[in-house]
DNA sequence: GTGCGAGTATGA
DNA sequence: CATACTCGCACC
């Protein structure tokens, strides 16, 4: 920092900075030509959450351009940042340190993705530089010079979006004019909900790709984003047989760190301007932006779980307003948040006639009404409804079969033999669970394993099994079936297709693959399971998960059967009361059920209708936080409350004799931890929100000894 | 977070 | 009066 630089021009006052900073240095190597550049500094406190100015050294002039990766010296320590403005003056009054060092004068924190990501940390009161991680791919020297050897390609020609995009489209009355508007230029926004179609002519990610052609061809770019990389692989496909090769890149999580940055570049330096891939693609620098679209937007793995964590959903919005791009959100379900943002007149509906989803959703049969006092020994045996057992007997005869399961693992989770109450940890009341056949039950909250269980309730000494999971499925299965091939498909080994040869394939939600042609039969099992996990969108999530999986079986027009089994209808009685997600299944109307549950969340004050915050700490912390809070009226604070009590449905017995110093803490059972929540009405949410933004800079600033977890949009202990 | 200066405590 | 330490705040 003993640059001359720094001392000349801290000079005249900054009446005419801007004008200034829009100059760009013309000369190579000319020293005085906006000697002061702006940098965001990856300093980790949320209280500096803002640009610094330092004084840029003539040898770095030309290198140091506005969105490059920079070092700086900041409080004592080198850290990284970007350039995000250059000027003449400083406005800073003190004296200015110099850059230490331009990492790379690419420019990658573009004017547009600078403004996308502040308006992502405002929106969840998170820092710029936390969003900036997310968005910005860590730098692959070794990438960037390859791909300046090898130059801007030569733009191929594009196909016109032909037939093939209006026949993709044709089931949709709203679609024509959706494609129309978006090849215009105009910026259309849609809550488009896919027929099940196992034709790859009309299928969903055709239909997807046809819409990113149709950007393309109206000449802007696109940006496609799906939950997980099996989706983007299909997308991928549908891109690559619609445009051929050349015209998209695929962003996701499974690349390698120079494949990734590699395409990230190609997206930046406007080589390619269509862009498929998982969460993080959102972000991506697509040039003349006019269509963002992503898939399945109930999907959690389309929440960002990092810090600030936004949502694919907020990031694509924002940035088609931004941007004024056109919007599309698909899928087979409607999420309550997609169905507010048609309420609110943001999004418009986007179906198929209903003639068409009657003839291509499978029939959908309910086990358990009618005919369960007929048992079939093998069906007994496989624990499946004779209905069901059935179903998959004759569908065999055609084609594979689908048995989707909830949980993973084997035999998953626990609970008391005599009473059934959920069997807890004795240390931290986490929910125990089997990991391995042989080994001892573990909680899965803190690990700590559980070798003589003692039911709270009833003293009982035995555990059974609370659901059964994919493994144990797959082998009870395979013995009701003798001769057929089973395939297993959930975490650790994942299918993403499977032959049109009969067979029987269990899968987890979301780790269903692919039948060429299509399931002849699909079993949903334990779908009590589903619907009566204790979160807020416990229906919502089963009725997105049944779907996803009927969607991949044939038509009812061809035979395709759907059974729901360990549904509210086996109980009999109950079948005769609505149970919306089953009801909405069994029609197939997702938009109903939507409907209702956004009425039913508006009703309660529960989300989206209404803007969360959550505050997680300690009972000293959050009090400290409340003094701090500067709330705007109408908010209301819910709490504080112990952070699991959505999920401890058994009472917490007191300590066992011998005072809580015989208790070591496990991880973070051993801490209190509380969570106040806060609510306002969505037109109090900035508000709301500015207040915890500027809790976390007084919490930071003030260096507050006690943590505190800050979150807008909370999604655990909701429930 | 780190570095530093002002202010205060401690001891020869 | 010199040195050791804490506290508060700026950090460009």
């Amino acid at each position: 920092m003993t640059d001359d630089a720094m001392t000349d021009d801290v000079g005249p006052k900054v009446a005419l900075v801007r004008a200034a900073a829009r100059r760009r240095p013309v000369a190579p190597g000319t020293p005085d030509v906006d000697p002061v550049a702006r940098v965001v500094v990856d300093v980790g406190l949320a209280h500096l959450d803002r640009p610094f100015e330092y004084s840029v050294p003539s040898a770095l002039a030309d290198l140091a351009v506005p969105g490059a990766r920079v070092r700086v010296r900041f409080a004592g320590q080198d850290l990284d940042g970007f350039v995000v403005g250059r000027s003449a003056v400083a406005e800073h009054e003190g004296p200015l340190s110099a850059l230490r060092r331009v990492v790379s004068p690419e420019a990658v924190l573009t004017p547009a993705l600078l403004a996308l990501c502040t308006a992502v940390a405002e929106r969840y009161a998170g820092s710029l530089g936390d969003v900036l991680r997310l968005a910005i791919p860590p730098r692959h020297a070794r990438a960037e010079r390859a791909l300046t050897q090898a130059g801007a390609p030569d733009p191929k020609a594009l196909p016109a979006p032909g037939a093939s995009v209006a026949q993709a489209w044709a089931g949709y009355p709203a679609g024509a004019s959706f494609l129309r508007r978006l090849a215009a230029g105009e910026a259309p926004a849609a809550s488009w909900l896919a027929a099940p179609s196992v034709d790859p002519a009309r299928d969903w990610p055709t239909a997807l790709a046809g819409a990113a052609g149709t950007a393309l061809a109206g000449g802007r770019g696109a940006v496609l984003v799906c939950p997980d990389h099996r989706d983007v692989d299909r997308v991928d496909a549908a891109l690559t047989a619609l445009l051929g090769p050349g015209h998209h890149v695929r962003l996701s999580a499974d690349q390698g760190p120079q494949a990734r940055y590699t395409a990230w570049l190609k997206v930046l330096r406007g080589h390619v301007r269509c862009v498929i891939g998982t969460r993080a693609a959102a972000f991506a620098p697509v040039h003349d932006l006019g269509l963002v679209a992503w898939w399945d937007d109930g999907d959690d793995l389309l929440g960002e779980p990092r810090a600030p964590y936004p949502h694919v959903r907020e990031v694509l919005g924002i940035r088609a307003r931004l941007e004024s791009a056109a919007l599309l959100v698909g899928g087979f379900s409607r999420t309550t948040a997609t169905a507010l943002g048609i309420t609110q007149g943001r999004l418009r509906p986007m179906v198929a006639r209903p003639v068409d989803v009657r003839r291509q959703a499978p029939r959908v049969l309910i086990a358990g009404e009618g005919s369960e006092l007929e048992r079939d020994p093998a069906a007994l045996s496989a624990h499946l409804p004779s209905l069901a057992w059935r179903a998959a007997r004759d569908a065999l005869g055609s084609g594979p079969v689908l048995v989707q399961v909830p949980r993973r693992g084997y035999l998953p989770s626990l609970s008391c033999q005599s009473c059934r109450a959920p069997a807890r940890c004795a240390v931290c009341h986490g929910p125990l669970a089997l990991a391995d056949r042989d080994a001892a039950p573990v909680c899965r909250w803190c690990g700590t394993p559980c070798r003589d269980f003692e039911c709270p309730h009833c003293e009982g000494r035995t555990l059974r099994s609370a659901v059964v999971g994919a493994r144990r499925t797959a082998e009870d299965i395979g013995r009701a079936f003798p001769g057929v091939p089973v395939h297993t498909s959930g975490a650790g080994s994942v299918l993403s297709v499977v032959a049109a040869t009969p067979s029987l394939v269990i899968a987890t939600p979301g780790a269903e693959p692919v039948a060429a042609s299509g399931y002849a039969a699909t079993l949903l099992l334990d779908a009590w399971a589903l619907l009566e996990r204790p979160t807020l969108d416990a229906g919502e999530e089963a009725l997105r998960r049944w779907l996803a999986a009927a969607a991949l079986t044939r038509g009812a027009a061809v035979g395709g059967v759907v059974v729901l089994c360990g549904g509210p209808s086996q109980v009999s009685q109950v079948s005769q009361v609505s149970v919306p997600p089953v009801e909405a299944l069994a029609r197939w109307d997702p938009a109903w059920f939507a409907d209702r549950e956004l009425q039913e969340r508006g009703e309660l004050e529960l989300p989206p209708t209404v803007r969360l915050a959550q505050l997680v700490g300690s009972r000293q912390a959050l009090r400290r936080a409340r003094e701090l809070l500067d709330l705007p009226s109408g908010v209301s604070e819910l709490g504080p409350l112990p952070l699991h009590s959505a999920r401890a449905a058994v009472p917490v017995p007191p300590p066992s004799p011998g005072g809580p110093s015989t208790v070591s803490p496990v991880g973070s059972c051993g801490t209190e931890r509380l969570q106040l929540l806060l609510r306002a009405a969505l037109p109090d949410g900035p508000g709301l929100v500015r207040a915890v933004r500027e809790l976390r800079a007084l919490w930071s600033a003030r260096k507050e000894p006690e943590p505190l977890l800050l979150r807008v949009d909370p999604t655990e202990g909701i429930g």
